[in-house]
DNA sequence: CCGATAGCTGTATAAATATACAGCTATCGG
DNA sequence: CCGATAGCTGTATATTTATACAGCTATCGG
Protein backbone atom coordinates (compact mmCIF):
# COMPACT_ATOMS: atom_id res chain seq x y z
CA UNK A 1 0.00 0.00 0.00
CA UNK A 2 2.17 2.55 -1.29
CA UNK A 3 0.57 4.40 -4.27
CA UNK A 4 1.13 7.24 -6.14
CA UNK A 5 -0.21 11.06 -4.74
CA UNK A 6 -2.35 13.06 -6.61
CA UNK A 7 -0.77 16.43 -7.11
CA UNK A 8 -3.21 18.00 -4.47
CA UNK A 9 -2.16 15.24 -1.99
CA UNK A 10 1.65 15.96 -2.53
CA UNK A 11 0.37 19.71 -1.27
CA UNK A 12 -1.13 18.70 1.54
CA UNK A 13 1.68 16.54 2.64
CA UNK A 14 4.41 19.14 1.82
CA UNK A 15 2.36 21.16 4.05
CA UNK A 16 2.32 18.80 6.79
CA UNK A 17 5.99 18.74 6.80
CA UNK A 18 6.07 22.61 6.78
CA UNK A 19 3.66 22.83 9.51
CA UNK A 20 6.13 20.27 11.63
CA UNK A 21 9.44 22.40 10.57
CA UNK A 22 7.99 25.73 11.07
CA UNK A 23 5.17 25.32 13.91
CA UNK A 24 7.02 22.10 15.66
CA UNK A 25 4.15 19.93 15.60
CA UNK A 26 1.53 18.88 12.88
CA UNK A 27 -1.39 20.58 11.90
CA UNK A 28 -5.03 19.85 12.75
CA UNK A 29 -8.19 19.71 10.23
CA UNK A 30 -8.96 23.15 10.96
CA UNK A 31 -5.25 24.58 10.00
CA UNK A 32 -5.42 22.93 6.79
CA UNK A 33 -8.44 23.80 5.47
CA UNK A 34 -6.95 27.28 6.23
CA UNK A 35 -4.23 27.06 4.68
CA UNK A 36 -6.00 26.01 1.40
CA UNK A 37 -8.83 27.88 1.61
CA UNK A 38 -11.51 24.61 2.63
CA UNK A 39 -14.65 25.22 4.11
CA UNK A 40 -15.43 22.37 5.16
CA UNK A 41 -13.02 20.30 7.96
CA UNK A 42 -13.78 17.39 5.91
CA UNK A 43 -11.69 18.19 3.10
CA UNK A 44 -8.61 17.78 5.36
CA UNK A 45 -9.87 14.68 6.83
CA UNK A 46 -10.58 13.38 3.42
CA UNK A 47 -7.05 14.08 1.96
CA UNK A 48 -5.63 12.76 5.38
CA UNK A 49 -7.34 9.43 5.29
CA UNK A 50 -6.41 9.38 2.08
CA UNK A 51 -2.57 9.85 2.67
CA UNK A 52 -2.78 7.40 5.56
CA UNK A 53 -4.29 4.75 3.14
CA UNK A 54 -1.66 5.47 0.73
CA UNK A 55 1.01 4.85 3.05
CA UNK A 56 2.86 8.80 3.59
CA UNK A 57 1.33 9.53 7.25
CA UNK A 58 -0.34 7.49 10.21
CA UNK A 59 -2.55 8.96 12.27
CA UNK A 60 -3.30 8.65 15.62
CA UNK A 61 -7.00 8.28 16.42
CA UNK A 62 -8.60 10.47 18.96
CA UNK A 63 -5.60 12.32 19.43
CA UNK A 64 -5.12 16.01 18.66
CA UNK A 65 -2.29 16.90 15.94
CA UNK A 66 -2.30 13.03 15.88
CA UNK A 67 -0.60 13.18 12.75
CA UNK A 68 2.76 11.15 12.13
CA UNK A 69 4.69 11.50 8.82
CA UNK A 70 5.72 7.70 7.72
CA UNK A 71 8.81 8.72 6.04
CA UNK A 72 9.95 10.49 9.64
CA UNK A 73 8.75 7.24 11.77
CA UNK A 74 11.69 4.75 10.96
CA UNK A 75 11.22 1.95 13.69
CA UNK A 76 10.63 2.33 17.16
CA UNK A 77 13.55 1.24 19.60
CA UNK A 78 11.73 -0.72 22.37
CA UNK A 79 14.16 -0.53 25.93
CA UNK A 80 13.63 -2.55 28.80
CA UNK A 81 9.97 -3.42 29.48
CA UNK A 82 7.68 -2.26 32.16
CA UNK A 83 6.61 -4.61 34.08
CA UNK A 84 2.71 -5.98 32.52
CA UNK A 85 3.13 -2.77 30.10
CA UNK A 86 2.21 -3.42 26.20
CA UNK A 87 5.77 -3.90 24.34
CA UNK A 88 5.17 -1.31 21.92
CA UNK A 89 3.64 1.51 25.05
CA UNK A 90 5.46 4.78 24.42
CA UNK A 91 6.73 4.37 27.80
CA UNK A 92 8.83 1.41 26.44
CA UNK A 93 10.55 3.30 23.46
CA UNK A 94 13.78 4.49 23.37
CA UNK A 95 13.09 6.39 20.18
CA UNK A 96 13.26 5.56 16.35
CA UNK A 97 15.38 4.33 14.29
CA UNK A 98 15.92 5.34 10.59
CA UNK A 99 15.43 2.04 8.57
CA UNK A 100 13.29 0.74 5.63
CA UNK A 101 11.52 -1.92 7.05
CA UNK A 102 11.92 -3.78 3.86
CA UNK A 103 15.16 -4.68 5.00
CA UNK A 104 13.94 -7.78 6.35
CA UNK A 105 11.83 -10.32 5.82
CA UNK A 106 9.29 -11.06 6.96
CA UNK A 107 8.81 -7.23 7.55
CA UNK A 108 10.41 -5.85 10.94
CA UNK A 109 7.71 -4.10 12.96
CA UNK A 110 10.28 -2.38 15.85
CA UNK A 111 13.67 -2.87 17.24
CA UNK A 112 14.23 -4.56 20.55
CA UNK A 113 17.34 -3.48 22.51
CA UNK A 114 18.66 -6.62 24.40
CA UNK A 115 19.45 -7.13 27.56
CA UNK A 116 21.67 -10.17 29.14
CA UNK A 117 23.73 -13.08 27.46
CA UNK A 118 21.62 -15.47 27.54
CA UNK A 119 21.46 -15.54 23.58
CA UNK A 120 25.20 -14.63 22.76
CA UNK A 121 25.89 -18.31 21.02
CA UNK A 122 23.53 -17.45 18.98
CA UNK A 123 25.04 -14.38 17.90
CA UNK A 124 23.08 -12.36 19.83
CA UNK A 125 24.98 -9.76 22.76
CA UNK A 126 24.23 -7.35 25.40
CA UNK A 127 22.82 -4.29 23.89
CA UNK A 128 21.80 -5.78 20.07
CA UNK A 129 19.05 -3.86 18.30
CA UNK A 130 17.05 -7.50 17.49
CA UNK A 131 14.58 -6.86 14.97
CA UNK A 132 11.59 -8.01 15.72
CA UNK A 133 8.59 -8.95 13.36
CA UNK A 134 5.07 -8.79 15.18
CA UNK A 135 3.18 -11.97 15.49
CA UNK A 136 1.59 -14.49 17.72
CA UNK A 137 3.15 -17.85 16.21
CA UNK A 138 6.28 -18.95 16.04
CA UNK A 139 7.36 -22.27 14.34
CA UNK A 140 9.90 -24.50 15.92
CA UNK A 141 13.62 -23.54 16.09
CA UNK A 142 12.45 -19.56 15.31
CA UNK A 143 13.93 -17.14 18.07
CA UNK A 144 11.12 -15.25 19.62
CA UNK A 145 10.03 -12.96 21.26
CA UNK A 146 8.10 -13.79 24.57
CA UNK A 147 5.91 -12.69 27.42
CA UNK A 148 5.48 -14.93 30.02
CA UNK A 149 3.50 -13.28 33.13
CA UNK A 150 4.96 -9.82 33.31
CA UNK A 151 8.62 -10.62 31.86
CA UNK A 152 9.31 -9.92 27.98
CA UNK A 153 12.40 -12.62 27.30
CA UNK A 154 14.37 -13.53 23.85
CA UNK A 155 15.04 -17.07 23.58
CA UNK A 156 15.11 -19.84 20.92
CA UNK A 157 11.52 -21.52 20.59
CA UNK A 158 11.13 -25.08 21.12
CA UNK A 159 7.77 -26.92 20.99
CA UNK A 160 7.25 -30.65 21.57
CA UNK A 161 4.35 -33.23 21.91
CA UNK A 162 4.08 -32.43 25.02
CA UNK A 163 5.27 -29.12 26.16
CA UNK A 164 7.34 -26.16 24.90
CA UNK A 165 10.73 -24.75 25.88
CA UNK A 166 12.39 -21.94 25.83
CA UNK A 167 15.72 -22.55 24.87
CA UNK A 168 19.05 -19.78 25.88
CA UNK A 169 21.50 -20.08 23.49
CA UNK A 170 24.07 -20.00 26.25
CA UNK A 171 24.66 -22.92 28.42
CA UNK A 172 25.46 -20.46 31.52
CA UNK A 173 21.67 -20.18 31.72
CA UNK A 174 19.03 -22.73 31.90
CA UNK A 175 16.20 -23.57 29.39
CA UNK A 176 12.83 -22.47 30.37
CA UNK A 177 10.03 -24.64 30.45
CA UNK A 178 6.92 -23.37 30.18
CA UNK A 179 4.06 -24.44 32.29
CA UNK A 180 1.84 -20.64 32.97
CA UNK A 181 0.47 -18.37 30.17
CA UNK A 182 2.76 -17.90 27.27
CA UNK A 183 2.52 -15.23 25.05
CA UNK A 184 4.05 -14.55 21.40
CA UNK A 185 5.41 -11.30 20.96
CA UNK A 186 6.91 -11.65 17.56
CA UNK A 187 9.39 -13.23 16.19
CA UNK A 188 13.63 -12.04 15.54
CA UNK A 189 14.18 -11.51 11.96
CA UNK A 190 17.33 -9.53 11.88
CA UNK A 191 19.56 -7.83 14.14
CA UNK A 192 21.70 -4.72 14.20
CA UNK A 193 24.56 -3.76 16.14
CA UNK A 194 25.79 -0.59 17.40
CA UNK A 195 29.70 0.03 16.83
CA UNK A 196 29.68 0.94 20.73
CA UNK A 197 29.17 -2.50 21.23
CA UNK A 198 32.10 -4.33 18.70
CA UNK B 1 14.60 35.62 31.72
CA UNK B 2 16.84 32.24 31.32
CA UNK B 3 17.08 31.60 34.68
CA UNK B 4 18.32 27.79 36.21
CA UNK B 5 15.71 25.16 36.16
CA UNK B 6 14.93 22.62 38.98
CA UNK B 7 15.99 19.38 38.56
CA UNK B 8 12.18 18.36 38.52
CA UNK B 9 12.11 20.97 35.91
CA UNK B 10 14.67 19.68 34.00
CA UNK B 11 12.99 15.75 33.80
CA UNK B 12 9.99 17.72 32.50
CA UNK B 13 11.52 19.78 29.85
CA UNK B 14 14.05 16.21 28.67
CA UNK B 15 9.86 14.65 28.74
CA UNK B 16 8.64 17.31 26.28
CA UNK B 17 11.59 16.83 24.01
CA UNK B 18 11.60 12.89 24.33
CA UNK B 19 7.86 13.24 23.04
CA UNK B 20 9.06 15.08 20.32
CA UNK B 21 11.30 12.59 19.01
CA UNK B 22 9.30 9.47 19.87
CA UNK B 23 5.74 10.73 18.90
CA UNK B 24 6.77 13.74 16.66
CA UNK B 25 4.25 16.06 18.55
CA UNK B 26 4.69 17.77 22.14
CA UNK B 27 2.97 15.98 24.76
CA UNK B 28 -0.62 16.86 26.06
CA UNK B 29 -1.56 18.30 30.30
CA UNK B 30 -2.59 14.72 30.20
CA UNK B 31 0.46 12.52 28.48
CA UNK B 32 2.31 14.08 31.13
CA UNK B 33 0.81 13.58 34.14
CA UNK B 34 0.51 10.48 32.61
CA UNK B 35 4.45 9.61 32.46
CA UNK B 36 4.84 11.51 35.82
CA UNK B 37 2.00 9.84 37.82
CA UNK B 38 0.53 13.01 38.33
CA UNK B 39 -3.21 12.92 39.68
CA UNK B 40 -4.11 16.50 38.58
CA UNK B 41 -3.52 18.55 34.90
CA UNK B 42 -2.57 21.40 37.13
CA UNK B 43 0.52 20.21 38.28
CA UNK B 44 1.39 19.87 34.31
CA UNK B 45 -0.14 23.23 33.45
CA UNK B 46 2.22 24.68 36.45
CA UNK B 47 5.05 23.15 35.47
CA UNK B 48 4.89 24.12 31.93
CA UNK B 49 3.83 27.86 33.14
CA UNK B 50 7.58 27.46 34.93
CA UNK B 51 9.11 26.47 31.57
CA UNK B 52 8.08 28.88 29.80
CA UNK B 53 8.49 32.01 32.14
CA UNK B 54 11.90 30.67 32.70
CA UNK B 55 11.91 30.63 28.76
CA UNK B 56 12.81 27.22 28.13
CA UNK B 57 9.49 27.10 26.02
CA UNK B 58 7.07 28.89 24.63
CA UNK B 59 3.10 28.29 24.67
CA UNK B 60 0.28 28.84 21.67
CA UNK B 61 -2.13 29.64 24.23
CA UNK B 62 -5.62 27.77 23.28
CA UNK B 63 -3.24 25.07 21.18
CA UNK B 64 -3.47 21.26 21.82
CA UNK B 65 -0.03 20.30 21.97
CA UNK B 66 0.92 23.66 21.83
CA UNK B 67 4.52 23.63 23.55
CA UNK B 68 7.17 24.49 21.70
CA UNK B 69 11.13 24.46 22.41
CA UNK B 70 12.83 27.54 22.59
CA UNK B 71 16.23 25.60 21.81
CA UNK B 72 14.50 24.33 18.65
CA UNK B 73 13.25 27.44 17.53
CA UNK B 74 16.06 29.71 16.20
CA UNK B 75 13.99 32.81 13.99
CA UNK B 76 11.78 32.46 11.84
CA UNK B 77 12.93 32.91 8.44
CA UNK B 78 10.32 35.05 6.57
CA UNK B 79 9.99 34.84 2.53
CA UNK B 80 7.87 36.78 0.26
CA UNK B 81 5.19 38.82 2.59
CA UNK B 82 1.76 37.79 1.25
CA UNK B 83 0.09 41.24 0.70
CA UNK B 84 -1.73 42.25 4.19
CA UNK B 85 -0.29 39.88 6.00
CA UNK B 86 1.16 40.39 9.55
CA UNK B 87 4.93 39.81 8.53
CA UNK B 88 5.23 37.24 10.65
CA UNK B 89 2.21 34.84 10.16
CA UNK B 90 2.72 31.42 9.34
CA UNK B 91 2.09 31.61 5.80
CA UNK B 92 5.27 33.70 5.33
CA UNK B 93 7.22 31.62 7.20
CA UNK B 94 9.99 29.57 4.72
CA UNK B 95 11.11 28.09 7.83
CA UNK B 96 13.07 28.16 11.07
CA UNK B 97 17.14 29.19 11.46
CA UNK B 98 18.80 27.81 14.26
CA UNK B 99 20.75 30.86 15.86
CA UNK B 100 20.87 32.32 18.68
CA UNK B 101 19.61 35.96 18.72
CA UNK B 102 22.16 37.19 21.17
CA UNK B 103 24.34 37.10 18.31
CA UNK B 104 22.90 40.53 17.30
CA UNK B 105 22.59 43.51 19.16
CA UNK B 106 19.42 45.03 19.52
CA UNK B 107 18.36 41.24 19.48
CA UNK B 108 17.28 40.25 16.23
CA UNK B 109 13.43 38.91 16.13
CA UNK B 110 13.44 37.49 12.95
CA UNK B 111 15.19 36.90 9.32
CA UNK B 112 13.52 38.36 6.53
CA UNK B 113 14.76 37.41 2.92
CA UNK B 114 15.29 40.07 1.14
CA UNK B 115 14.25 40.21 -2.79
CA UNK B 116 15.37 42.99 -4.78
CA UNK B 117 18.49 44.89 -5.40
CA UNK B 118 17.38 48.34 -4.15
CA UNK B 119 19.73 47.95 -0.88
CA UNK B 120 23.10 46.49 -2.78
CA UNK B 121 24.99 49.90 -2.97
CA UNK B 122 24.45 49.17 1.18
CA UNK B 123 25.86 45.49 0.88
CA UNK B 124 22.48 43.86 0.93
CA UNK B 125 21.99 41.89 -2.04
CA UNK B 126 19.12 39.56 -3.41
CA UNK B 127 18.58 36.88 -1.34
CA UNK B 128 20.23 37.96 2.15
CA UNK B 129 18.68 36.97 4.93
CA UNK B 130 17.98 40.14 6.73
CA UNK B 131 18.04 39.99 10.84
CA UNK B 132 15.93 42.04 11.83
CA UNK B 133 14.70 43.85 15.46
CA UNK B 134 11.06 44.22 16.07
CA UNK B 135 10.46 47.78 16.87
CA UNK B 136 8.09 50.44 15.41
CA UNK B 137 10.38 53.33 16.01
CA UNK B 138 13.43 54.23 14.13
CA UNK B 139 16.31 56.61 14.02
CA UNK B 140 17.34 58.76 11.41
CA UNK B 141 20.11 56.88 9.04
CA UNK B 142 19.02 53.48 10.00
CA UNK B 143 17.62 50.46 7.60
CA UNK B 144 14.14 49.65 8.39
CA UNK B 145 12.07 47.15 7.29
CA UNK B 146 8.51 49.33 6.62
CA UNK B 147 4.96 48.59 6.05
CA UNK B 148 3.48 50.85 2.86
CA UNK B 149 -0.39 49.86 2.67
CA UNK B 150 0.03 46.16 1.61
CA UNK B 151 3.65 46.25 1.03
CA UNK B 152 7.01 45.86 3.32
CA UNK B 153 10.26 47.32 1.87
CA UNK B 154 13.45 47.60 3.20
CA UNK B 155 15.10 50.56 2.96
CA UNK B 156 17.26 53.27 4.63
CA UNK B 157 15.12 55.56 6.84
CA UNK B 158 15.51 59.35 6.88
CA UNK B 159 12.87 61.85 8.42
CA UNK B 160 13.77 65.45 8.19
CA UNK B 161 12.07 68.07 9.56
CA UNK B 162 8.38 68.14 7.16
CA UNK B 163 8.56 64.52 6.10
CA UNK B 164 9.90 60.71 6.41
CA UNK B 165 11.78 59.39 3.02
CA UNK B 166 12.60 55.89 2.50
CA UNK B 167 15.86 55.68 1.02
CA UNK B 168 17.26 53.30 -1.48
CA UNK B 169 20.71 52.15 -1.43
CA UNK B 170 21.13 52.24 -5.17
CA UNK B 171 20.95 54.73 -7.75
CA UNK B 172 18.65 52.77 -10.40
CA UNK B 173 15.91 52.93 -7.64
CA UNK B 174 14.13 55.64 -6.65
CA UNK B 175 13.98 57.01 -3.17
CA UNK B 176 10.52 56.95 -1.38
CA UNK B 177 8.25 60.08 -0.29
CA UNK B 178 6.26 58.66 2.25
CA UNK B 179 2.75 60.33 1.89
CA UNK B 180 0.70 57.67 2.55
CA UNK B 181 0.28 55.57 6.00
CA UNK B 182 3.52 54.17 7.15
CA UNK B 183 4.38 51.70 9.40
CA UNK B 184 8.21 50.24 10.93
CA UNK B 185 7.89 46.91 11.19
CA UNK B 186 11.37 46.34 12.58
CA UNK B 187 15.06 47.72 12.03
CA UNK B 188 17.87 46.10 10.68
CA UNK B 189 20.49 44.41 13.25
CA UNK B 190 22.33 42.36 10.87
CA UNK B 191 22.82 39.93 8.20
CA UNK B 192 23.33 36.80 6.80
CA UNK B 193 24.08 35.32 3.50
CA UNK B 194 23.79 31.99 2.62
CA UNK B 195 26.62 30.01 0.15
CA UNK B 196 24.87 30.05 -2.57
CA UNK B 197 24.87 33.64 -3.27
CA UNK B 198 28.28 34.58 -2.47
C1' DC C 1 -23.71 6.79 -20.57
C1' DC C 2 -21.83 4.49 -16.27
C1' DG C 3 -19.36 3.83 -12.26
C1' DA C 4 -15.28 5.00 -9.82
C1' DT C 5 -12.45 8.37 -7.95
C1' DA C 6 -10.75 12.99 -6.50
C1' DG C 7 -12.03 16.86 -4.23
C1' DC C 8 -14.93 19.37 -2.10
C1' DT C 9 -19.44 21.77 1.00
C1' DG C 10 -22.25 21.66 5.16
C1' DT C 11 -23.67 19.99 9.56
C1' DA C 12 -23.15 17.78 13.86
C1' DT C 13 -21.08 15.88 17.98
C1' DA C 14 -18.29 13.17 21.24
C1' DA C 15 -13.92 13.41 23.02
C1' DA C 16 -9.57 15.61 23.75
C1' DT C 17 -7.38 19.51 25.49
C1' DA C 18 -6.01 23.85 27.73
C1' DT C 19 -6.51 26.24 31.57
C1' DA C 20 -8.64 28.72 35.48
C1' DC C 21 -9.56 28.65 40.65
C1' DA C 22 -8.93 26.97 45.36
C1' DG C 23 -6.08 24.78 48.45
C1' DC C 24 -2.44 21.70 50.62
C1' DT C 25 2.58 20.18 52.10
C1' DA C 26 7.51 20.50 52.32
C1' DT C 27 11.58 23.07 51.95
C1' DC C 28 14.54 26.98 52.63
C1' DG C 29 16.61 31.56 53.34
C1' DG C 30 16.18 35.14 56.61
C1' DC D 1 8.55 31.58 63.06
C1' DC D 2 7.56 33.84 58.44
C1' DG D 3 6.96 34.30 53.75
C1' DA D 4 8.25 32.65 49.33
C1' DT D 5 8.68 28.99 46.29
C1' DA D 6 8.34 24.25 44.35
C1' DG D 7 5.34 20.75 43.63
C1' DC D 8 1.41 18.88 43.95
C1' DT D 9 -4.34 17.39 44.54
C1' DG D 10 -9.10 18.15 43.06
C1' DT D 11 -12.67 20.25 40.44
C1' DA D 12 -14.66 22.58 36.67
C1' DT D 13 -15.31 24.38 32.07
C1' DA D 14 -14.87 26.67 27.60
C1' DT D 15 -12.53 25.50 23.37
C1' DT D 16 -10.28 22.85 20.25
C1' DT D 17 -10.15 18.96 17.70
C1' DA D 18 -11.18 14.64 15.38
C1' DT D 19 -14.37 12.56 12.86
C1' DA D 20 -18.86 10.68 11.28
C1' DC D 21 -22.77 11.26 7.88
C1' DA D 22 -24.99 13.09 3.75
C1' DG D 23 -24.41 14.99 -0.55
C1' DC D 24 -22.48 17.62 -4.67
C1' DT D 25 -19.35 18.38 -9.07
C1' DA D 26 -15.81 17.27 -12.34
C1' DT D 27 -12.92 14.05 -14.48
C1' DC D 28 -11.77 9.76 -16.68
C1' DG D 29 -11.44 4.96 -18.32
C1' DG D 30 -14.44 1.73 -20.40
Amino acid sequence: MDLKLTPRQQEILDFIRNSLEVLGAPPTRAEICNAFGFASPNAAEDHLKVLAKKGAIVMEPGSARGIRLVEQLGLPLIGSVAAGSPLLAVENQLGRVQLGNQLFSPRADYLLKVRGNSMTHAGILDGDLLAVHKTNEARNGQIVVARLGDDVTVKRFKKTRNRIELIAENPDYENIVVDGPLEIEGIAVGLIRNGDAL
